[in-house]
DNA sequence: GGAGCGATGTCCT
DNA sequence: GGACATCGCTCCG
């Protein structure tokens, strides 16, 4: 995947549909890998920081000893047992916000995480949230889980519980036709349990 | 350019 | 009280 055609596949905004909570309605590992290309959208203050999904781990429920959800349903990780398409974000290592977003129908715990996008649009917005230069490389300005939090302006008070499935939300995810390829599947990373399991996907 | 490590808030035990 | 789904800076090659 070169930086050329990721850009150059960037349909015209009216070409793009929203992702229903139908889609999100299935186990984690099994959307993980379809969310790979879409477009993750942030509206912030009437301008759409827009970048392509390239990188993200599947958390399930109480068989993932990596999960958040895997202690049960406590105030912090309700999200995740909320219906699909909503929106979990939590602080972690007292300075970083990572986004979720929630899969299964109510009632069952499963999320993901989004650990990197390509910028595609509202750049120059990311690049001064980020405390960079809008030339920044795109691992650089959203390449981690932390970095799409702070190019995005995403904070937990704001945005944990957001459903990400409504035209009128901050965070939503668009569908514009684009079909990656060469998706590889490997261990999750930055994790101490279950470190085996392939349940993160990436675009090569 | 890669390994090591410190910073730091929130939640759960 | 400690673990933590991270980042960016330092130091050493």
């Amino acid at each position: 995947m070169t930086a050329a055609r990721l850009h150059s596949d960037f349909p015209p905004p009216g070409k793009s549909k929203l992702l229903p909570p139908s889609f999100y309605a299935d186990p984690p590992e099994t959307v993980a890998p379809v969310l790979l290309g879409k477009l993750l959208v942030r509206i912030y203050k009437g301008e759409r920081l827009i970048g392509r999904i390239t990188e993200v781990e599947a958390y399930l429920g109480f068989d993932d000893p990596a999960a958040h959800a895997s202690v049960g349903r406590t105030a912090r990780n309700s999200v995740l047992f909320g219906p699909p398409g909503y929106a979990y974000v939590y602080f972690i290592y007292g300075m970083h916000y990572c986004l979720n977003v929630s899969c299964l129908p109510d009632g069952e715990p499963g999320g993901i995480l989004f650990r990197a996008i390509y910028p595609v649009a509202g750049i120059e917005t990311m690049a001064k949230f980020r405390g960079l230069s809008p030339a920044s490389s795109p691992k650089l300005l959203t390449g981690g889980p932390g970095k799409i939090c702070d190019a995005l302006a995403i904070t937990r008070a704001e945005h944990n519980g957001v459903d990400m499935t409504s035209p009128h939300s901050p965070l939503q995810i668009l569908d514009d036709g684009f079909e990656p390829t060469n998706i590889r599947a490997t261990p999750r990373i930055g994790i101490r349990k279950a470190t085996d399991r392939l349940l993160r996907f990436l675009i090569a």
